[in-house]
DNA sequence: CGCCCTTAACTGAGATCACATATCGCACGC
DNA sequence: GCGTGCGATATGTGATCTCAGTTAAGGGCG
């Protein structure tokens, strides 16, 4: 017995917000586009309540945008924004490295170099999906915040990769990410080497150099906005019918 | 014309928000009280939807918490917990001075000069308010954060008073608070001149000592939990009815 | 006399209903 | 032919209702 199961301790509201999130952070939706919550809860086979919760979580955080027509939408990206949040990004995750090469265990360094690897091997295949290599990014990324036991500061720079999250793909699976892989490994390649050194000054560095190079990048590609136009009414209204 | 008003272009939703917001940040409400959507509701007027979304909103926040019962309740603040969110404040706030420091006006000079003299006014009154203190402390902090023109990074700064603010008010109005009031104001003093000779490291240096003194009281209070008992069931359940 | 079980009230979650408002299409009139 | 105004559609917001899970109290049994 004991192995039924943890029962079916989630939410609806719970289950829908992970799902949103999940999809913003994959850049599924992309900036501007317009939300409906009746068709969201319709593609999810629910009411509108769990979807009016879960929107409701996700623009507190700022992962959503409610318009002064009361109309959702996933907030574009401005230059100025994106570097705001590329400052505190330097700062915060900056610091959580530093605290997790402190931290760090033989246990969670091994599990490290082997997110490490994956994120190699799925980019030296010939055809590499741009939905893995973003994922592997985050857990690499991730896995070194977690070792700094600060779950506090944990769930911030979480809420930060919710806002940058949708241009971030946006551009990684567009553009030709060859080059900027090869230089995200390099710094990750050193970050790592850092880590297991107990060189905290090397690991942070090594972080900021794979936040610059990915935002210089981004930067270049011109995808964000100047800080006019903003409108882009995204003619196909609502989400996608079950 | 034109001067007629924004409408009514306020929700529900937005009111209630607002207001248990502003309950929490003044500590109105002692951590461990467990909270009934119901009896918000009926003690706010509405229904319960709209406090259900804002109930929702303020736990992405970290500013409420449910349990797994589905109870809702102001979390309870660890000594691990405040230390933790002590670092990140001073790595953000510390941040936020600095470029605050690099671009103050005149004019907001003034205005920070106006807001230390009302809060030196308070305190030198042979009855200070504490409410009124709390707000001026907040007011002041908050009016140079502003000027750093960063509104995300004041977004998150806003996040982490959220979940600080019980317990800081909570202390601040219950111990003898004159020793806390006096090293404070002599911060915040180091601290506008610094900012007025634009010496931004100064600066820093003066807010990094106001959060310590204040948060070395609250520590040596003894009014956190260690990381133990934990609950404290509050008998009265629910919030006080209309 | 004490422990445990039953029961009743309460709470949160979800669905549905009702209403104000915004958006868009279309016809009328200039 | 084109701009303006009206109306239909859809959307967000708020209220009400039902259901399942939890909690606390009261009564029965050991």
């Amino acid at each position: 017995m004991l192995g039924l199961e943890p029962i079916s301790r989630e939410t609806v509201g719970g289950r829908v917000y992970r799902d949103l999130r999940e999809l913003i952070m994959a850049g599924q939706i992309s900036p501007g586009e317009r939300l409906s919550i009746r068709a969201l809860a319709s593609a999810l086979g629910t009411s509108v309540m769990p979807v009016r919760d879960a929107v409701a979580k996700l623009a507190a955080e700022q992962a959503l945008e409610v318009l002064p027509n009361r109309a959702v939408r996933v907030p574009p990206m401005t230059q100025d924004r994106f570097e705001e949040l590329r400052a505190i990004r330097l700062l915060l995750e900056g610091h959580a490295v530093e605290i997790a090469t402190a931290r760090m265990t033989p246990a969670r360094l091994a599990r490290l170099h082997a997110i490490h690897a994956e994120f190699e091997a799925e980019h030296d295949r010939s055809e590499p999906d741009a939905g893995a290599l973003v994922r592997l990014n985050k857990d690499f990324h991730f896995h070194i915040y977690e070792t700094a036991e600060m779950p506090s500061l944990l769930r911030i720079i979480e809420g930060l990769w919710l806002q940058i999250g949708p241009v971030l793909n946006y551009d990684l699976r567009s553009k030709s990410r060859r080059t900027k892989d090869r230089t995200a490994l390099g710094f990750h390649l050193a970050l790592v080497q850092a880590a297991a050194r107990g060189d905290a000054a090397g690991a942070r560095a090594a972080l900021v150099g794979d936040i610059n190079a990915a935002g210089d990048f981004i930067l270049s590609c011109g995808a964000l906005l100047g800080a006019s136009p903003a409108e882009r009414p995204e003619r196909g209204r609502g989400a996608k019918r079950a």
